[in-house]
DNA sequence: ATTTAACTCCCCATTTATGGGGATAAGAAA
DNA sequence: TTTCTTATCCCCATAAATGGGGAGTTAAAT
């Protein structure tokens, strides 16, 4: 008999935990041996971790799924990692990609899915949900980007500080005139700072920013 | 033996229904008669029901779990009800009980307190997460309200139909012209809509309503 | 040492959003 | 029946946001 492949979680819902635990106990060759409720646990835990897999929310107080992986990489830690998400979203897969994540799969998926995933990428391969291949796939053939030359677009070497700490003041409800004199800038700075931020995200307006700042947490 | 309960669950996250499943299936005397993995097929599923609990979910995609309270209401189907919910949210349960639910509990609870959720409800109580009831506790003890006279304040009888339509398009990056054509409606009466959505939300500005639309789960 | 990135500021013009007021028709509720 | 709510529309004015352009300084990276 083969040794079991270990698997830790970590999710902040105890209930989505014991139900994967569940699941996962169906199978075999896998062992859940541990979890983790915030993210926090999650880096003290990776300090000393024997197991092979780490499946990992990316909603979370306090430290997200986002900042563990950054962590990791600081750190220099090397855990083979699956990302589970509620949604299915094409800027985080990149993102969690760039950061070394080798698996996404969202919570809609069946059960087994997650077994499917913790098998491929036991054996080196990468995971994805089907529904995140569709986006992805939407994305690649209507841009026709080549995948291997698009750039690396994390939320963090995308905006710089600036435009962050501006971002943050949109979506606390602060009009231009306000941030400036919050920021001891003046507004034409700020309103560049707009333009800028309209344009790397991607959005309309300022709704736009307040809701990319939502899906990306930078509040 | 007695009889088993029946259960219903309703949860787009099918992972977790799995789970959930997983759990309650090492409790006798409970049992899980089928799952609904969106908020219209709860509704057509409570039209011949013979379950005894449903296990409903607020955050689902089309139908949410507000929407199948009042579609129950609305037609007179009585399900004894448990919500299960991602947020400790007090306004949330007071909207979920004053739609007849009969428990709320969080996802960060562990899996046995679904199964007291279900035995305690079933046998005509109601049922709260300590988490929630630490809420509560916070707000009646902190402001000293009467809970009789409270005035139940919801989202849904703050904002009228029309008013929520505006507001999902305002946080989808609609600008009033654009709304305008879509509702089919003049501009002048969009903006009639915006000045009372800022009036009644009490925020700044369009951002501070899509974040109000954010926090209510408007969208 | 030269390039690059980040931060800063300004001009211009147009479009949107905000804030005040008032008004009408349909329908529900009292 | 009368009142209240909802949905609809308008006028006026000001403030804010968007979109285009250009440009200087500093500090870090190559």
């Amino acid at each position: 008999m083969k040794e079991k492949i270990k698997v830790h979680l970590a999710d902040d819902h105890k209930i989505l935990i014991e139900g994967i635990i569940a699941v996962i106990n169906t199978e075999e060759n896998i062992l859940v041996e541990g979890y983790s409720l915030t993210g926090k646990e999650v880096t003290e835990w990776a300090q000393n971790s024997t197991a092979d897999i780490l499946i990992l929310d990316i909603n979370m107080p306090e430290l997200d799924g986002i900042e563990v992986l950054k962590f990791f990489k600081k750190k220099g830690i090397k855990i083979k990692t699956i990302i589970l998400s509620s949604y299915d979203d094409v800027k985080l897969v990149e993102e969690m990609l760039a950061l070394g994540a080798d698996g996404y799969i969202s919570k809609d998926s069946a059960g087994e899915h997650i077994i499917d995933a913790i098998k491929a990428v036991h054996s080196g391969e990468q995971f994805f949900s089907n529904s995140i291949k569709d986006e992805l796939l939407k994305i690649f053939t209507g841009k026709k980007v080549d995948p291997k030359k698009r750039p690396e677009s994390t939320i963090s070497n995308l905006l710089t500080a600036r435009e962050i700490e501006v971002l943050k003041l949109i979506s606390k409800e602060h009009s231009s005139p306000e941030i400036a004199e919050i920021l001891n800038i003046s507004q034409s700075t700020v309103d560049t700072y707009r333009k800028n931020l309209l344009k790397k995200t991607n959005v309309k307006n300022s709704v736009g920013l307040a809701m990319y700042a939502v899906k990306n947490k930078i509040l």
